[in-house]
DNA sequence: CGAAAATTTGACATGACTCAACTGGAGTGG
DNA sequence: CCACTCCAGTTGAGTCATGTCAAATTTTCG
């Protein structure tokens, strides 16, 4: 129930004052899910920013045939949300869901919009945030494009260790673009060649 | 030489006064290309975030067996730049060359931190522009996943008709991650059954 | 312990790549 | 105004990375 763990994450990047952070906490609601439950569900419009204090999600996409995409994770210190839905108030492209029991802190749109007027800071810490989170997502367009799926799993074992141990083996192949079968077999090689 | 095309841009999103115009006027550069320059190479630090006025650039990595990835495409009122390069200061990822004789108004990174805290709003500005980049992004990491190379062409038509235009095929293969021959057995298969 | 979920394995199919040859315009210079 | 070259695009044969489907195995957990 505790913002501290939000605080120390916006410090990295901007100073707030007593009084912006009484704004601040005002304005934000702490929330626990179970494993399981969505935050967002494609379709709906996605109401907050999700800053995670504790836990696991996945956010992912169903397509026209009923596959799942996951099109990122997100652990402690990570922020998620449909961000295309969040900014434009329109239903969802993606869900969100807890892998593990999570606890979050959240900003609805109503209240974010406000933040934004009572400390301008805000907006350069969130464009701060975007940036790095923009700069990865076209790393990994090219990623995608010039490594075959062996090199990327392991690029992503080594990028994100502690993913590998909390989220299932199905969901790593679907983040990395690939069957879960096919990720199978090159566990399969990586394990012979060692 | 004139920066109207900016200002108007920038004003879709938020309002300026008469001495924020001046302050940001004094501070950017319109500049001229040819077709074929360099606005960044791949290995140097990115110094510059660009406002395309005119005309047309690619933004293209070159990987480890020299193959050329474009990761997009700018035209009139788009931004480029090799951002992570500019934000950490760090040798780019990225090229940024012109595809045709292009015209652009640049932000040096020493302008633009100083105009983050003349123009505190320029921070607003920014994260809403890059928020929309980043859900663009992300959205095409799972098109690159969930279709095939067909689709994707026919996708990619309609949504930058006038960039089919004005690139030729082989760049438009490589945006979207595939051979410029298999780009063209497709054009073939559409045409037959058009 | 038993059921459900996750992972593995194998046979076969296919989308996309490689390489090499060929076509067809758009300059350019004699 | 023709011949020459250069670059973009096309075509075809063969190959490879990855997908599909179905069954077997292992792990997880109530």
């Amino acid at each position: 129930m505790d913002i501290e763990p939000l605080l120390a994450h916006i410090s990295h990047h901007i100073y707030l004052s007593k009084e912006e952070i009484a704004i601040l906490s005002e304005r934000v609601n702490y929330r626990n899910y179970l494993k399981g439950q969505f935050i967002v569900q494609q379709g709906d419009v996605c109401k907050h920013e999700s800053f995670v204090v504790k836990g696991c999600l996945k956010t992912f996409h169903i397509d026209s045939e009923g596959q799942e995409h996951i099109i990122r994770f997100a652990i402690e210190d990570w922020w998620t949300a449909d961000m295309g839905s969040f900014i434009t108030r329109t239903p969802a492209d993606y869900n969100v869901q807890c892998i593990e029991n999570t606890e979050v802190i959240q900003f609805s749109y109503e209240a974010l919009e406000e933040l934004y007027t009572l400390i301008p800071q805000l907006d350069r810490f969130f464009r701060i945030i975007i940036q790095k989170a923009f700069v990865a997502s076209e790393k990994r367009i090219i990623r995608n494009f010039s490594h075959p799926a062996k090199d990327r799993y392991v690029t992503f074992r080594e990028q994100y260790p502690e993913i590998e141990q909390r989220v299932p083996q199905y969901m790593i192949a679907s983040y990395l673009g690939i069957t879960k079968e096919f990720l199978s077999k090159i566990r399969n090689e990586l394990a012979n060649s060692d």
